[in-house]
Formats: structure tokens, sequence, C-alpha cells
RNA sequence: CGGUCCGUAGCUCAGUGGUCAGAGCACUCGCCUGAUAAGCGGGGGGUCGGAGGUUCAACUCCUCCCGGGCCGACCA
């Protein structure tokens, strides 16, 4: 075979081309090609592979049966053809997916192939996520305008048509990469949050809330962009411009130059006396309503001795203000508490809202100190300005006191009328005029500048501007109750996620901000007269505005701002009744998919279904969405229909790169997920990203090394995960063709006589009772680790120990063959099953080689996953079976390991092994399995002794476990006492049960025994089980373990010469000394012939030999030196001319 | 500043009161008998982040501290 003959070479060409196996007829298996078992490809190309799978599924539209629930086969009984309800959580498409998107989706893959096979329908439709501000930034972009007002001026529908045509660019791209990734997904019935359908279910959903009270109209500070004439959320804050130091790093902060400015505030009630104060924003002076103190901090007064101005303020910062010159000498007259000032009136600064003075009923409104737990003596002067409609603590304390909302900007942070010689100016901009005026009043005390980070708009780069928002809001916080009943309904994975993050989040939740001041987005469905803003009407359908607006039913096609906004009505008041302008936070729209996807309520035939299938019984997503999108879906599931949204969640964590930091383009810290595919495979990359702490929502790095850049970790999965099972496949396959066995449904149900047989039978019960485990708890990290674990048994000891059977020769009896053929046969096929979730290709694979090509699938079931899934067959356990094998490999490894230290290779027989143990059972168990320990060992003979005093030395533990709980404090006494034992006192106990240590009755179960060899011995002890190696080599053995090390070098050669499994030969030898003399030995000759398939052995002179070392074709040769002696091989093939 | 998770071998992670703290990778030494060198095993490597406390006994429970991640709050 010649590597690299395939057309679509890749880099796994170099890792997994296969030795090379002859592709020539079996010589001695004329019916081989008819054999219903392919010969196994020579190469295994797993990219190729899954291309192929792929290919095979759209043939039989294998995907599309599952989708649609088209089964043949029933299982599981009650459980059948029920509805397994699953949300997808619908992502953006306005970038490529990144590992983070391939993990959920393999997630959301891996929990309904699962659940599908268990006889379940489920539903699987893939969501699109299209409003929002990425999409409207990259338009923003792609058009070339900037902001609300640009927007507006360009027109609304055109701003729209953009992002409507936009946002869909990228999702067959997606799909691309969704399907590569074997992920079963309906993409051709998918919902989009941007449909008609999708958003009329939104205004049902948002009319509810209404209808039930929950909606009303507040102001909430937000940062904003002037620049873009928008508020901006937290989550844009945060992608703002970002300090490279690490210490002034603030997320979307960047530091910046503004005016550090102290003003004095006149006292009304007390001539000649005021109060300082700081600012950093002068713009928003204009607005100032209140001035702070901490009543619990002391103030001073004072006198300044140049001016004899009187001055309140905290007396550290007058300190401050006094090292830096800028306030002359300084009298204290009086100190107080911040709360003897509270309340006291002040002189308004500026005149522009000095009616809010006094109430209509004469009482003080604003103006006057209030109080404030957050005002700090690090900064400025201890009395905090306070402008309620500019800051978050301002806008607190003014709902606090009462005081009225003094806004003069709009959202482009330019001046209304309001503020006279300021109006028109942008707010920053105003505050060099407003410091002017100030000092022309001789209101400034100090002027300066401060450097400090502050949040910039990630768009524009512009400072922002927190200011008070007119937003609607969803009343929240009266539901926290139930939030939280209905929380502890669900199961979380990991847990704490769901007691502690949301848990935490849900008993405070705030009211929520449903909506936004954009463009492309569900509008609000608010209609609001413009003479009489309390007359307002909530719109619940298409049709109910078609009817309120005169319109023909089923004229209105569609519902954003372009389409919806031109509709308006007469109003009671004689004005018109006309939307108001927000649209909705897209949050709203993702937590109502599970109605708004199948247009809830307004398509009958899906009503009942939607209504049926709420809960979810499964969502994933990443943690990021603790406070996203699984709390939309919570909070609108609780508000709407008082239920949960879902029953098991699983969250998974960040994948970094692999040197820990985020992942990153510009760094090119991780490789492009379509290359890794395309080098590995997908079921690698799976097996990959559901192993490890990533699927219980912690972070993982992506990589072997910090410096792995190119996927080494997924070739070590390929390695560690798919090859294992290959390798037992192929081993099946090509002795199964070569022997003439053929698979059968029967094979399945074999039920073998053979303790091997039963044991690795036991072994695939609890496995699959295992699996099933973990997949009902969501577990998905320990699929892999219990999947390998069985691997290990399969290859490392049970084809290992059965390999001699599969090659019985014809004249034996092929009973025992034909079970350990069904056996092996039934194991990976019931292996393919249960993995079928987690690797879907390579079992696929597996699926079509054993069961569809040999013709025994019936209908429905030509591929792995529309079989049931595999249920533990009680009647298989053995549980003793399997801790015996347990104690048989104990042994063997301890075994190995003397063999390891005194340096004997395994070739090399050794007459005796002895094994001493004072347990029954282990003992009972290496009888029973003698002839694998004496096979696996390459020893003679097996000794088994109850008696192990003559090989270690026995001393005794203390069991705590058992000891502690009774003896309490007296513990430690009683275990040094224990530990200092001698022989005879343990002789004392064997004899009576009982001994007697620091006045304590103790019997046997209280101590361990610990068993230390004895020198000069090969002995290795663990727990209970001594072993011990005679180490003597006597003739016959030396002879016969040279004609071993011959076997291997003749075997070396027939794989050298790339010679079929049952290729005979002709073998032709020389060698010198004891190695001659071995070949001359008949019975070791006849052995070495037997081994090799030698049908001849000739022994030869030195010479005879040479023209064949020197490249005489038909020969393969070989030179090499045994123990000292040269030995020279030459070996020919002979053609066909017996049957085995 | 608050919430939450994490800190165990060079790296990635198991271990959740009890006897000698484990696995994989890497390193090193060796083995490979008729599937697999794409395999198998031996070994070295740890003050279990630190300090207190509870307990007969703490990697494990509690408190505080340090470091990291994520989420959130604050920033006149």
């Amino acid at each position: 075979m010649t590597p690299g003959a395939r057309s679509t070479p890749s880099v796994a060409d170099e890792v997994f081309s296969m030795a090379g196996q002859s592709q020539e007829p079996l010589t001695l298996s004329p019916a081989a090609d008819r054999h219903p078992l392919q010969a196994p490809p020579a190469q295994l190309d797993l990219p190729a592979v899954e291309l192929e799978i792929l290919d095979l599924w759209a043939r039989r539209d294998v995907e599309g049966r599952s989708l649609r629930g088209e089964r043949a086969i029933i299982t599981d009984g009650a459980d059948a053809r029920q509805d397994f309800a699953f949300y997808d959580g619908p992502p953006f498409a306005t970038g490529l997916p990144h590992y983070g998107h391939l993990l959920a989706g393999t997630i959301k893959d891996i929990v309904p192939r699962y659940w599908f096979m268990r006889g379940y329908n489920v539903e699987r439709r893939f969501g699109w996520d299209c409003h929002g501000l990425p999409i409207e930034s990259l338009v923003e972009d792609q058009l070339d305008v900037h902001g609300r007002l640009e927007i507006e001026a360009l027109g609304v529908p055109k701003f729209n048509a953009a992002c409507r045509a936009g946002v869909l660019r990228f999702t067959g791209e997606w799909e691309r990469v969704v399907r590569r990734m074997g992920r079963w997904v309906d993409f051709e019935n998918d919902y989009k949050t941007m449909d008609p359908t999708f958003m009329e279910s939104v205004w049902w959903a948002f009319r509810q809330l209404w209808d039930k009270q929950l909606i009303y109209e507040g102001y909430r500070v937000q940062p904003v962009s002037p620049a873009l004439g928008t508020p901006l959320s937290n989550f844009e804050v945060a992608q703002g411009p970002q300090e490279k130091d690490p210490k002034t790093r603030k997320e979307g902060h960047k530091r910046r130059q503004d005016p550090s400015l102290t003003v004095r505030f006149k006292l009304e009630d007390e001539d000649g006396a005021y109060l300082w104060a700081w600012t950093t924003t002068p713009w928003t002076l204009p607005s100032n309503l209140a001035l702070a103190v901490h009543p619990e901090v002391e103030y001073v007064k004072i006198r300044v001795v140049a001016t004899g101005e009187l001055a309140y303020l905290e007396p550290g910062r007058l300190a401050h203000y006094q090292e830096r010159g800028r306030v002359g000498e300084t009298e204290e007259l009086a100190r107080l508490r911040g709360a003897d000032l509270v309340g006291r009136p002040y002189e308004p600064l500026l005149p522009f809202f000095a009616r809010y003075r006094a109430r209509e009923d004469g009482s003080r409104w604003a103006f006057r100190v209030v109080t404030a737990d957050y005002v700090t003596t690090d900064s400025g002067t201890g009395i905090v300005h306070q402008a309620p409609a500019f800051g978050e603590d301002d806008f607190q304390t003014g709902q606090r006191e009462g005081l009225p909302l003094v806004q003069p900007l709009s959202l482009n942070g330019i001046f209304d009328d309001s503020v006279g010689e300021f109006a028109g100016l942008f707010a920053k901009d105003a505050d060099k005029k407003i410091i002017e005026r100030l000092k022309a009043e001789d209101k400034v005390v100090d002027q300066d500048t401060i450097l400090h980070p502050y949040p910039h708009c990630y768009r524009t780069d512009q400072p922002l501007l927190y200011m008070a928002i007119s937003t609607w809001f969803m009343t929240v916080e009266p539901l926290r109750e139930r939030l939280v009943e209905h929380n502890t309904k669900i199961r979380w994975v990991p847990d704490h996620v769901g007691s502690g993050r949301f848990g935490n989040w849900l008993a405070n939740a705030r009211d929520w901000n449903l909506s936004r001041n954009r463009f492309w987005g569900t509008p609000l469905p608010i209609w609001r007269c413009d003479k009489d803003p309390s007359d307002m009407l909530c719109v619940g359908s298409i049709a109910e505005l078609e009817r309120r607006a005169g319109l023909a039913p089923g004229s209105i096609t569609d519902l954003h701002r372009e389409s919806i906004d031109p509709i308006t009505w007469p109003s009671k008041a004689g004005g018109t009744m006309r939307r108001v302008t927000e649209v909705f936070d897209c949050w709203f729209e993702s937590g109502s998919m599970p109605y708004a996807q199948n247009h809830y309520p307004f398509d009958a035939q899906k009503k009942e279904y939607v209504e049926r299938n709420l809960p979810a019984d499964f969502i994933a997503e990443g943690l990021d969405q603790t406070r996203g999108w699984f709390y939309t879906l919570h909070v609108l599931a609780t508000a709407l229909f008082d239920r949960p949204a879902f029953k098991n969640v699983i969250v998974n964590g960040l994948i970094l790169a692999a040197d820990g930091r985020k992942m990153s383009k510009r760094l090119k810290n991780y490789p492009d997920p379509a290359g890794v595919i395309d080098s590995f495979g997908a079921d690698a990359l799976r097996a990959y990203l559901i192993t490890g702490p990533i699927v219980r929502a912690e972070p993982m790095r992506f990589g072997k090394t910090a410096d792995d850049t190119t996927g080494e970790c997924v070739r070590d999965t390929v390695r560690t995960v798919i090859l294992p099972l290959w390798n037992a496949y192929n081993f099946l396959v090509t002795y199964a063709r070569a022997d003439g066995w053929e698979p059968s449904a029967a094979a399945l149900e074999i039920q073998p006589t053979g303790a091997l047989d039963r044991w690795i039978l036991s072994r695939v019960q609890g496995f699959i009772a295992e699996l099933r485990g973990e997949f009902e708890a969501y577990n998905l990290s320990s699929l892999v680790p219990c999947y390998l674990r069985l691997c290990d048994e399969l290859n490392n000891w049970y084809v290992r120990r059965g390999r001699r059977r599969y090659w019985r020769g014809a004249d034996e009896d092929p009973t025992d063959k034909h079970e350990a053929y069904a056996t092996l046969y039934r194991v990976i096929v019931t292996l393919a099953r249960a993995m079928a979730p987690v690797i879907p290709f390579f079992t696929e694979f597996l699926h079509q080689r054993l069961w569809v090509d040999p013709g025994l699938a019936s209908e429905g079931e030509d591929s792995v996953h529309m079989m049931p899934y595999p249920a533990p067959d009680e009647r298989l356990r053995d549980q003793e079976l399997e801790r015996s094998v347990a104690v048989v490999r104990q042994t063997v490894t301890l075994a190995m390991g003397l063999r390891e230290q005194q340096r004997l290779g395994v070739r090399r027989p050794l007459q005796t092994l002895t094994v001493a143990t004072p347990d029954a059972d282990a003992r009972a168990a290496l009888q029973r399995f003698e002839d694998d320990v004496l096979g696996e060992l390459n020893v003679k003979q097996l000794a088994l002794t109850e008696d192990d005093s003559s090989l270690v030395t026995l001393g005794a533990k203390a069991n705590f476990k058992v000891l502690g709980r009774r003896l309490g404090k007296r513990m430690k006494t009683v275990a040094t006492a224990i530990a200092a034992l001698d022989q005879a006192a343990l002789k004392t106990l064997f004899a009576t049960g009982t001994i007697t240590v620091e006045g304590e009755t103790l019997g046997e179960d209280d101590l361990l025994l610990v068993r230390e060899p004895k020198g000069g011995q090969v002995v290795a002890s663990e727990g209970a089980v001594t072993v011990a190696l005679d180490t003597t080599i006597t003739d016959a053995l030396r002879r016969e373990g040279l004609a071993r090390e011959l076997i291997n070098r003749v075997q070396n050669l027939r794989k050298q010469a790339d010679l079929d499994v049952s290729q005979r030969i002709a073998l032709l030898a020389f060698a010198e000394g004891e190695l001659r003399a071995t070949l001359e030995q008949p019975e070791l000759a006849e052995l070495i012939k037997r081994e090799v398939l030698a049908l001849s052995l000739t022994l030869a002179d030195e010479d005879a030999l040479r023209p064949a070392l020197d490249g005489a074709p038909g020969f393969h040769t070989a030179e090499d030196r045994v123990d000292g002696d040269r030995l020279q091989l030459a070996l020919s093939k002979i053609k066909a001319l017996v049957i085995d």
C-alpha cells in the first residue's frame, strides 16, 4: 500500500497512515471476498470517514427522520413516543462560530441524541437572534451612519432594510460548521427573532404582562453615548476602550482629563456662610438640586482669614486643600456632625431651576442638605453635589428625598432651552462656559484638572454621560419569591450555579428595563395619545392593531418600526395615538422563544404542544447566560405561566486559549476550529470538549501545553479515545475474515460459557448502567472516562488474553473460537451504540461495517442513531467474577513489576511464580485463571499458598475508620501501640480472634495488616497478595527463551515484509553457539515453525544465506545478535499450499 | 467593593473527615509472546495556595488572608 495515495491529503496523513496491511487476496481464505465484513480500511483517515458518514446521513435522510421522530423501533416501553423538550438558545450570527459555540453545540447534540435513542421524540430547532446592537453596529459601519440623528436622517426603513439584509449573512457558514461537528438540528424549520410570527408572540407575552399590571414607565440612570444618541447596556460599556496598565485597568474605562472644580453654595440661613462641594462634571451643576453629607462624618466650620468667608467642609479634606496651597490661612470655628447640617437650605448655584426651591404648600423642596451613606472623605470636600438626573446614587437620593427630576439634556448630550445661555451646547463643551460664569459670580473656590478612569463609548471612543432615561420596566421584585421557588425545581449542572450565582441573582432581582431606544428590534406595542400621555394602550396581536387602526385584516405583514410606526389613529382627547418609540431589549425576545418559536398562542395547531412542553426538559448555554438567557426564560415563564422554564440545564464555562488568556484573533493564540476538525475530526473535538471541568462551568484551556496553538490536545484525543476502539474493531474483522467467521443477530445474544467472555460481558453491562446514570444526571464529563476504562479492559486484558483463541486450527473444536468471536463482536457493537451520542461518526462507521453491511439491520436500523440505547442485562452481571479478574490483574501487575525490577524480559520463561495470600477468594480466582497468569507472565508453574510468613514480615496498623469512632481521644495512643505489635502478638490475634492493646480489646477487623517483603528474595506485596518469583534459569528455560527470541525476530521480519497474518513461509537460518543448539532441538524448532507459520525451517551454514542477504529476489532477511550469538534469517513466501 | 467558582506532581485535572493523596500528558527507564510502537508497563516528581480553628483524626469542615477566573456593584 502506498502511503499518501488518497486524493485529499491532510495533516492527519502523517499521523494516521497505517503501517499498511497487504491488500493482496487472502491466499488461504478463498471465501474472503464474499465475507460479510468488509476489510477495514488500510488507513484510518477519520476526517474522511466523517465526510462519508455525513454523506450517508444525507442520502438516507437519517437526520431528518430523527428530527421528525420517525423510527421503526420503539423501546423502553413507557418511554416510547413521548416528547423530550429541548430549547435552543439563539446565537447572533454576526460573526463566525468559535469554540464556545462548538462546545455548547456538542452538549446540545449529545443530550438529545441520547434521549432519542431512549425512545423519546426530541424536536431540535435552530434559533437565530436577529435583533440588537451587534447587527445595528455593523450596519452603522457599513452605511457609515453613526448615531441616532444620522440614522433618523437616513430613515428607519433604509436602516432596518440593511439590518435585515445583513443579519443572516453568516448563517450559511454557521450551518456548515454546525453540521460538520455532527450536530443534528433543524435548520429548515428554524426560528428567527425577526419573523413576524415570532414578534407577534413577543407582543402577546408583553400584553399578558401589561394585563397583569406588571409593566410601568419609569426612569433609570444609564450610561449614554451622546454621539450614538442611545443608552448603552453594561455589556456595551464593558466593551469600551480599556487601559493596559493593570493598576488602572477597568472594563470599558480609560483615563481622561476632566475639570476638578470646587464651588461654594451660599447658605440661606447664615450670612456669609457657604458649603463647599466638588465636582468633575461641571455640566451637571445647572441641574444641582441638593448637597449630600454623611451623617456620621465630622465637619468643620471655618473662617478664611484673608476673605472672612465662612465655610463648611470635612476637616481632612480642608487639610488637603491647604497642603496644595488652594486655601489660605483659616480659623476653625466649630465642629459638627453631618447630621447637624441636614435640612439647611442654600441658594441655587444657577438660577434655571430655582422654581423647585419650595413646593406649592411652601415647604422646602430642593436646594437643601441631605444625607447619603456613599459620601466618602477620600476626595472632594466631604460634601457632594447632587444632580438626580445624572448619577445612579444621585437618582436614588433624589427618589428618597422626593426631589424633582431635572433633565435639560437630550440623548445626544445637547442642552435644551431651559438652561439659558448654555442651551444648544454639548454637555462637555458647556463645562468651560459654566466655569466662566461661576468664576464671574465668584462661586469658584478652586479649579484644577484631574486624570481619572472614565467610561468611554466602545464605538465612538467619546466619554459616556450618565443620565436618567425614560424606560419601560417589567415588575420583577414582587415575583422574587416565585422565582426562587421555581428555581428549586431545576437541576443545575453544576448545582452551585443554581443555588449560588443564579439563586442570589433571583433573590435580589430588580425590575427589568425592557426598552431600548433603538431601531432594529421588536417595537414596543404601546400606543399613546400625543395630547394626553396618560391615555395609553397595549396591542397584543396583529389583528388587534389592524382593528384599532381600521386596517383591512391581513394588511399588516411586518412588525418592524418602519411598518408599524406610521400606523396611528385618533385618540379620545382629540389627538393622535402614536406608538412610543422604543423597541424591546432583545433578551426579552430570546426569553420568549419557548412561545414565540411556535407562534404561541396564535397557531392553534401548536398551542397544546407548546403548553405540554413547558418547562423544557433540557437546555444548555455558557455561564455568561446566567443573567442572560437563563434568567429571561425563567422570569417570563414565572410571570406568564407560574412555572419554571426548564428542568435540567448544563452550564459550560469559558474556553481560554492554551496560554490561559482569552482567545484572540490578533494574538493567533488558538487554532482555527475548521482546521482542527479537518485535521483530527469532529468526534475527537467533541470528546475533547466535553471531558473536563468546562462542562461544569469552569474555565478550560484549549491546549495540551501552554504553547499549543495547533490543536495537539485534540490529536491526543484521537489517540486515546478513537484508536483503542478502532484497534479492537480492526482485530475482530481482520481475523474474522481470515477465519471465515460471520456475524449474526444471534451473536448479539450470546451467553458464553468461558470465564473471560463472561467477564467482559459483565463489565460491559456495568459500563452501560454507569453511562446511563451519567446521562440521566447530565454529567457529560464522566462519559469518556467511563468508556476509556472499558476500552482498557477490552484491549489490555480481554483481547490480549484471548488472542490465541481466534487462531485455532481447523482440527480443533470451534465452539470456543465462535464464542470468542461472538463475544468480541457483541462488545464492540454494544460499545458503538452506547457511545453513539458522544462520538456519532466513528460509532456510525462501526455500525455500518458490523451491522448494516453484513445485512443484519432490520427496517429502520440503517443508522446507529436509530438504534435503541443499550440496556444493561442483569443476567450477564457477575460481580464476583469481576472481583476475581481484578485480583488476577493486580497479581500480574505485581509480578510484572518484579520482572522489570530484575531485568528479566517476558520472553524468557521462568519456572515458578508463588502467590501467597490468606484471602481464599483471591486464591480461588488465581486458580481459576491460572492459564492467564502463566501465559501473561511466561511462567511454567503457579504455586498458591495461604502462608506468606516466609516471604513477608507482618505488621499491623490501626483501622482508623472503625476504631476512631469507638476510641475517641484514646485513638492516638492505641494506634501507636498497634503499630508496635510484633509477630508473636499478631499470632495471638489470629489464634484467639482478639488482642488486648493499651487496655482495649480489639478484634481482627480493628486492625489492618501490613506486609513488608523480606530481604534477599524477589518478592512484592500489595494488600493481602504477595508474589514471589523464582529467578533460577535452567538450561531448558534458557533454550526456550532463545526460541522465543527467534520467534520474535521472525515475526518482526514478517511484519517488516508486510505479510498477511495467514501467509505461510519457508525459513532459512544461520546461528551461532547456544542459539544454534536451540534451533537444533527438535521440539523447539517445531515451536518456532508453528508460531511463525513456517512450513520449513532450514538450518544453514554461515555463507548459505549470503545471496539472500545481498538482495536475491523473493527473500526477506535480517541479521541480529541474541545474547551475543550471531543470527541470520531469510524467509520467503509459500503460496496457498494449505488451508488453515 | 459584593457574589460565586477555582488553587492538589512540570502541565491538565480526579479525590470531599479515616489507613501509603491518585490519573492522563510530559520526563525517564524498560517491555512489546501472532490486533494495535497509533501499543504496554516500571520509576522519579507533592510542605494538597498560606495562617489559624473544630476534631482522636483535615487535601476534605469552619474563619481569615493571598492568588486567579467569571458575574455584578461603585466611580460626585
